[in-house]
DNA sequence: GCAAATTAATGATTTATTCAAG
DNA sequence: CTTGAATAAATCATTAATTTGC
């Protein structure tokens, strides 16, 4: 009798191909508000929380990372051979993280509507997308009812980035300026 | 005048004083309950948050590792020279590593309250004290009035380890089945 | 054909590294 | 330079595939 009720998030097939289809659209790492709606249309096919969302895509994004490092790194170098540790490939893995890096930069951050022609491609990278501990908030981890009255059609057409109302993020309530004064 | 609140949270020189001391009595990875009273109790001395705490013990953790690290790697070696990044120092840094995780045995987690005598020592780590996702609750992560009236006295014991009723979590009623019937 | 035993995938947690405010 | 905050990498642990012997 499975009594033990299992420890740990398992993805219906269709949960799976909507977050893959996600990932393959470019999302990496979905902050609080898009991790939020991304649960509450997944849970349409399957008992699903935040958390579990957020960690498929840490988890994916860092394996696809690492699958395609390894690929690269044996086209480079096949004939290196793992035995002996000896550590002398840092070379060789610096330079397979550059590439990876530029492949990343390729599908770029969530669709940025606004996109001011501003093109400030001066730099600062800026990461601040990290507040989805807001999110992972119990009142709708545990509870999150099977449907929620989502009326998603099958075709699902990967959630229209639709500004629900939340904006940016990046300045929710904590930091009021991420004017970064430089030095 | 300091109408942004500053971004960061900015503990007072109590705050730290009772966080080092907890530290150093041997408090390294709060659970959700435990940062939950941690953070209030605390709260009377200051504005904080539950994720000041869970950040602090992670920072402070993996800073007093890598001071330690540190320390024993210069002494090992005192001419090794941290120029030319020829990365032949990875025995070191192995053996730091094992070192340190010894250290960190030497304290072991919390008090272990009821230690049955049946000191499973058979192994199985059963790490398991992660779940702090659910004390990510904005409900208090927010609100943490400046005081809440805790009338805690100024030689605060450092909170006594008494179960609030919370048990060991790591169960609580996530996935239920995953029959997915494969195909 | 089927279950116990192994192996491969992958969800979940911890640790190390990095970024940037003060 | 210190350190709070955030992310990426490494690791652990459990579930699903698969192999194997019957």
């Amino acid at each position: 009798m499975p009594q033990v009720p299992s420890t740990r998030w398992c993805p219906t097939p269709e949960q799976l191909m909507i977050l893959e289809e996600m990932y393959r659209t470019g999302v990496r790492t979905p902050n609080a508000s898009q991790i939020q709606q991304i649960t509450s249309h997944l849970s349409y096919y399957g008992k699903i929380e935040g958390k579990n969302v957020f960690y498929w895509f840490q988890n994916h994004k860092a394996r696809e990372r690492q699958k395609l490092r390894r690929r690269l790194s044996k086209q480079q170098q096949p004939n290196m051979q793992p035995l002996q540790g000896a550590g002398g490939l840092d070379e060789q893995r610096s330079e397979g993280l550059d590439l990876l890096r530029k492949l990343e930069i390729e599908c770029p951050p969530q669709g940025e509507e606004g996109s001011s022609s501003t093109s400030a491609s001066s730099g600062t990278s800026l990461r601040c997308s990290c507040e989805w501990m807001k999110m992972v908030d119990p009142s709708f981890l545990e509870g999150t009812p099977p449907c929620c009255g989502i009326s998603t059609p099958r075709t699902l057409e990967l959630f229209p980035t639709t500004s629900t109302g939340l904006k940016d993020e990046c300045s929710t309530s904590k930091s009021s300026s991420c004017s970064a004064s430089t030095s």
